[in-house]
DNA sequence: AGCACGCCGACT
DNA sequence: GTCGGCGTGCTC
């Protein structure tokens, strides 16, 4: 039998009783999904001693395959009649006490598993946190306990001093005590204790006793806010759909700047007061102190879920969620998952941040699968942003969704002046400078002006091209199909996209010979440019490299926000902070470098950016400037981020989706085929092909089935990779297609599919 | 994903 | 004769 290194329930498989035969009638039967990429269920017999203890949610071993291999699968369902005239296998044992999840969130696993053509068994392992399956920051501790029918001969009893005080406080106390607790209660050590469990007068029980953690600091509470007209209108309107107590997606579109934490804060005080728990999901950049901070001070409980915890403390804020004790709970992607008992809404902040789309399987978005959570509860989703995603937006022009809006910033400051700059004639940037002569001006006079100055460009390193003018290329990196770029101050030569790294060469290596240049500016480059113009000035440079350390992110932050730097110079970490009120210049090196990208949302992406670092500046007394180095000043969503017009922008681009017939006016799924071997890879997604092309084509309207091509990264960690897309004009096909081909796809050896339901990026 | 089964070729 | 190579197909 299994040798378990844990002690648990344990049912070893024999051959039927004939009293168990006979008891048959009662026999139960329990639905199964295994961790593996199989989407059937399973059926197996429940032995009757785990009839009472096994429920859906719990995961249980059982023997499985021909070789009947003990697997680890979880209970999805039970069932009093036999499923199926086949023989049954027995479930070999029960690995949970309680179930993992509450029936709803295992009803939203399956749920993903159908609409992101995942198995089951592989969205249940991703989703239930490692440390609540091994229960991680608990103990297995002695307790001990009065032996049966003691209290009532506890005077008879003739006892040393000791052991009577240890007993009177045991049947006092009416619940187990662990060893040191009795002893502590009783004033003494730990031999009268032993001495009466020899005597058998109290038991010992071994029980999974949480150990305990550092209790956080409560906070100053601070009072709410209150709201100017704009937010009032919005706050009403959602609480007008809070009270009705339907589902519904409000789509809170608010420019940077205009308030609208302090909405959700309010709608959320209102879910709260009905005794119901709220998840607020916010980008993991956006987890900072400061946010945190915002809801602590205005909730009593709030339980805050970062990637970086330990298994110990997610599995204790999984518990404490679990208990109804928390009203907020704070966290990035996966937060949508959080067992509340009672949930009563969900804000998405920052809605169109990519972060909340996992790019791990199971590929769910986290917008979606908050919609369909609060579907099923009938509780609204409230969705926050500056740029709303145009799917957002194009549901709430359906009215699919309730559309509000902050068209204003709070206490009527302005948007900030946007100029764009053409670097095409700029005499500086002919010579090879980053910061042309518009840019470098204005910085010179924000710093006269004792203003703060942020300054963006979208690549990390000193330089992302080693030129050989021999073979007219950049320097590649040997596993991957991209150029390598010059990190100065590790002295090495880094690939961005996996990790390999090796010192500059003096020669190609291609074609061995010299005069080998670096080309280009990373934000390594441009710290130097900068310290060189502006002597004076605090520089700090904020990019992945700089912010290694855990806390540099946040104290970098601060010093800024103290006024201990000048110019802060950075990637896209520097484009989310809080408010910065003495920013008065903000600075976009360069524009062009967003909108190159292999992908169909690069423009969105740019304006979504563009709009982001602009709203930086402008948000203390003093007016703000923003100025765009470009190339292409007459790129349509350039020049609409420049003059803040959301709209103009979403009704150009949205119209060309339409015509496109591209998201959100069709539904993609996105195949991906890698391997090793280039050849092997090109033939299977040709295979792939032709499996899918008739059926895709005999659907109601048909469904597209666009490529098979190599994918714009060809070459990445090894492997080559090729893709195609499906293209449905309705969601449920891309899943209907796959399942009906899904087992005639057959994959070669080595040769890895992926499948990328409503796809981000490209890639 | 695993794992057993099975159908071929090279060996004691 | 039989050991073991890996392609094929199934898992309640």
């Amino acid at each position: 039998m299994t040798e378990d290194r844990q002690p648990r329930l344990f049912v070893p498989e024999s051959p039927p009783l004939p009293f168990e035969l006979a008891a048959e009638r009662e026999a139960l039967y329990a639905e199964v999904v295994v961790n593996r990429p199989l989407e059937d269920r399973y059926d197996y017999i429940v032995p009757p001693p785990l009839a009472e203890w096994i429920a859906p949610g719990a995961r249980v071993r059982v023997p499985f395959g021909r070789g009947n291999q003990l697997t680890t699968a979880y209970c999805v369902g039970l069932k009093t009649e036999p499923p199926s005239s086949r023989r049954l296998k027995t479930i070999a044992e029960l690995l949970d006490r309680e179930p993992l999840v509450t029936p709803e969130l295992l009803e939203l696993t399956r749920w993903i598993s159908e609409r992101y053509l995942v198995g089951w068994g592989q969205v249940l392992e991703t989703v239930i946190p490692a440390g609540v399956k091994m229960q991680a920051g608990t103990r297995d501790i002695l307790n001990f306990l009065p032996a049966e029918g003691l209290p009532s001969n506890l005077d008879e009893l003739r006892l040393p001093r000791k052991q009577r005080d240890v007993l009177e406080v045991l049947v006092a106390a009416g619940r187990p005590l662990s060893g040191v607790e009795l002893a502590h209660r009783a004033g003494c050590g730990t031999s009268p204790i032993q001495a009466l469990r020899k005597r058998r007068l109290i038991r010992a029980e071994r029980l999974r006793t949480p150990v305990d953690a550092a209790a956080e600091e409560p906070l100053e509470p601070l009072a709410d806010l209150v709201l100017n007209a704009d937010q009032q209108q919005a706050l009403e309107r959602i609480l007008k759909v809070i009270r009705s107590g339907e589902h519904q997606t409000l789509l809170l579109h608010g420019v940077t700047g205009s308030g609208k934490t302090e909405v959700y804060i309010h709608a959320i005080r209102e879910v709260v007061s009905y005794g119901r728990q709220a998840i607020v999901l916010v980008p993991e950049i956006s987890l900072t102190p400061q946010t945190i901070r915002r809801f602590r001070q205005r909730f009593r409980s709030v339980a805050v879920l970062h990637s970086h915890l330990s298994d110990a403390d997610r599995h204790r804020q999984w518990r404490r969620i679990a208990s109804g004790a928390v009203e907020v709970v704070v966290g990035a992607r996966s937060a949508v998952f959080a067992p509340t008992p009672h949930l009563g809404l969900i804000v998405i902040d920052e809605e169109h941040e990519t972060t909340f789309k996992q790019q791990s399987t199971p590929r769910y978005h986290a917008r979606e699968v908050a919609r369909e959570r609060t579907r099923r509860l009938g509780v609204p989703l409230l969705l926050g942003s500056a740029t709303p995603t145009l799917e957002s937006l194009q549901r709430a022009r359906d009215k699919q969704d309730v559309y509000l809006h902050l068209p204003r910033r709070v206490e009527q400051r302005p948007l900030p002046a946007v100029s764009l700059i053409d670097m095409r004639y700029d005499p500086l940037a002919s010579r090879g400078h980053s910061i042309g002569r518009a840019l470098r001006g204005a910085i010179e006079a924000a710093l006269r002006e004792q203003g703060q100055v942020i300054l963006f460009l979208n690549l990390r390193g000193y330089s992302p091209v080693l030129w050989c003018g021999s073979c007219r290329g950049g320097v590649r990196c040997p596993h991957c199909d991209v150029t390598l770029t010059w990190h100065r101050d590790r002295g090495r030569l880094l690939c961005h996209t996996c990790d390999f790294s090796c010192p500059l060469p003096e020669l190609c290596p291609l074609c061995g010979r010299g005069g080998l240049k670096l080309l280009g500016t990373g934000t390594q480059r441009l710290e130097a440019e900068v310290r060189v113009k502006f002597p004076e000035a605090r520089v700090l440079r904020m990019d992945s490299d700089s912010m290694r350390r855990p806390g540099s992110h946040d104290a970098a932050l601060e010093a800024f926000r103290r006024g201990e730097v000048d110019i802060l110079l950075g990637t896209q970490m520097i484009a989310k902070g809080l408010d910065f009120p003495r920013v008065t210049l903000v600075g976009v090196v360069d524009a062009d470098t967003l909108l190159h990208q292999p992908d169909l949302r690069s423009a969105e992406r740019t304006f979504q950016l563009l709009a982001q670092v602009a709203g930086r500046t402008g948000r203390g007394d003093v007016p703000g400037r923003v100025l765009i180095q470009t190339m292409n000043p007459d790129q349509p969503v350039i020049r609409y981020a420049a003059q803040h017009d959301y709209f103009g922008f979403a009704q150009g681009e949205l119209k060309q989706r339409r015509e496109l017939r591209q998201p959100p006016f069709a539904h993609l799924a996105r195949l991906v085929v890698r391997g090793p071997k280039e050849e092997g890879v090109r033939s299977a997604i040709r295979a792939l092909a032709d499996v899918l092309r008739g059926p895709a084509a005999a659907l109601t309207p048909p469904v597209k089935v666009l490529g098979p091509a190599p994918a714009p990264i060809l070459k990445l960690r090894r492997m080559y990779r090729f893709h195609m897309l499906l293209s449905a004009e309705q969601e449920g096909q891309l899943g209907e297609l796959w399942r009906s081909v899904r087992s005639a796809v057959a994959l070669p050896e080595e040769v890895e599919l992926v499948v990328d339901v409503d796809p981000l990026d490209m890639r």
